[in-house]
DNA sequence: AAATCTACCGAACGAACGTTCGAACTGCCA
DNA sequence: TGGCAGTTCGAACGTTCGTTCGGTAGATTT
């Protein structure tokens, strides 16, 4: 319940009136996504955000209940399709390292394509409270669990006896891909692709691993 | 000039106030720090900090000349002793790869014994302005270099001929390093040294790497 | 035509913030 | 003893903040 934008209280509205409405929110939080990922959740006041998406302050408060609700319909639909992205991608794969190669190309694809949404996310992760903290809290959870669980299986399969700790292990992949958003910025060289290439290989083999594979000369 | 602590005017005054000086200065910045940790700069306010530290408001502009000034500080400092600290147990090791475990081991030691001071330095880091952003950002650039230099020869001495980027590689390792506060909690198990070794183990040879040397049975 | 509902706004409220000011109190040197 | 400098404080100033209130304009429903 808590996971929804506030409807206008008439359900059987006609379409029209309720596509411009959401329309209207999806504006407003893509806005106020780019402020908050530039001057921070705190300073990015609501006066700031009004003006620059063209409302006037109190016109904001029609969309959100409050400036912290703003800030959870953000990260909880951010974390949302991070998820269900993910999800849908590992449909049809079984080995571990193959899912584990989906899994980073799908995160740094989804974070080259949505920078402001996911430095929001990495960025203000303990700001919400109550309700709110706890239901974003869910999917990060979910998101992490199914990360474990492929990290899990490639120690299974190919270091059952190794005793490194899989929750470091996990967290380490993390701590790579959450701080993209300190450096990372897209460009012509250094794609979503060829990052997500190179992280995968750093994290499966190391910087002293194998030489990453090179397609063998055209014959 | 500006990464110095505001002197009494007079330079020649007797140690013990001076003394006192520094002490309670100190003093200041160590709580600063923890509640900033706690709840970040922005809501961190001049009155909590003084509150806990029992000190008038107005009493803590006689040490800080700003809020902004007193976060300079703490980052100035703790940049500051990471940098020599880490150049110091560098010397007389000429193998990337022992200055490389040199590298690591220190930074995640001096994080479990600084975790708020290390938390302040990732999460607040581009909260400064002006000179005092560029005084900091100095010192992180040679932090930078200097662990990207040793990569740089890991690489030569190991692979010379990988394609991996070695911007992308280094970036990847203060990623898992400044991750570190937002999941670690130094305790009996996951100790800072184990911690250090994992994340060595798992930089140099990812997850399927070779398993980590196990000490010999003693005899 | 009257009533209702949505979308939106100008103006204001109360609280919290960083900072400043003038005045105390203290210890040191002339 | 007088004066000066270091240290501390209560009180206030001006600003910005999140939020609320009362109201208007237009569309929809009754």
């Amino acid at each position: 319940m808590f996971g929804r934008a506030p409807e206008p209280s008439a359900p059987n509205r006609n379409s029209d009136t309720r596509e411009g409405y959401d329309q209207r929110l999806n504006h407003l939080l893509k806005i106020a996504t780019q402020i908050i990922a530039q001057v921070g959740y705190d300073k990015a006041s609501m006066r700031t955000v009004a003006k620059a998406a063209g409302v006037s302050l109190a016109g904001m408060y029609h969309y959100f209940d409050s400036k912290e609700k703003m800030l959870f319909l953000i990260q909880f639909r951010t974390f949302g399709a991070l998820l269900n992205n993910l999800r849908e991608k590992l449909i049809g794969t079984e080995d571990p390292v193959e899912q584990l190669r989906i899994m980073i190309r799908s995160h740094v694809t989804y974070f080259a394509a949505n920078m402001a949404a996911l430095k929001v996310c990495s960025h203000e992760l303990d700001v919400l409270t109550g309700s709110g903290y706890e239901e974003t809290f869910r999917i990060r959870r979910e998101y992490y669990q199914l990360t474990r669980s492929i990290v899990d299986r490639i120690f299974q399969k190919l270091h059952p006896d190794s005793t490194m700790d899989r929750y470091v292990a996990t967290m380490a992949l993390f701590g790579m891909l959450n701080w993209l958003y300190r450096w990372y910025k897209p460009g012509e060289d250094r794609s979503p692709a060829g990052l997500a290439n190179m992280i995968m290989e750093l994290y499966l083999n190391g910087i002293t691993g194998p030489v990453s594979e090179k397609p063998p000369a055209s014959p």
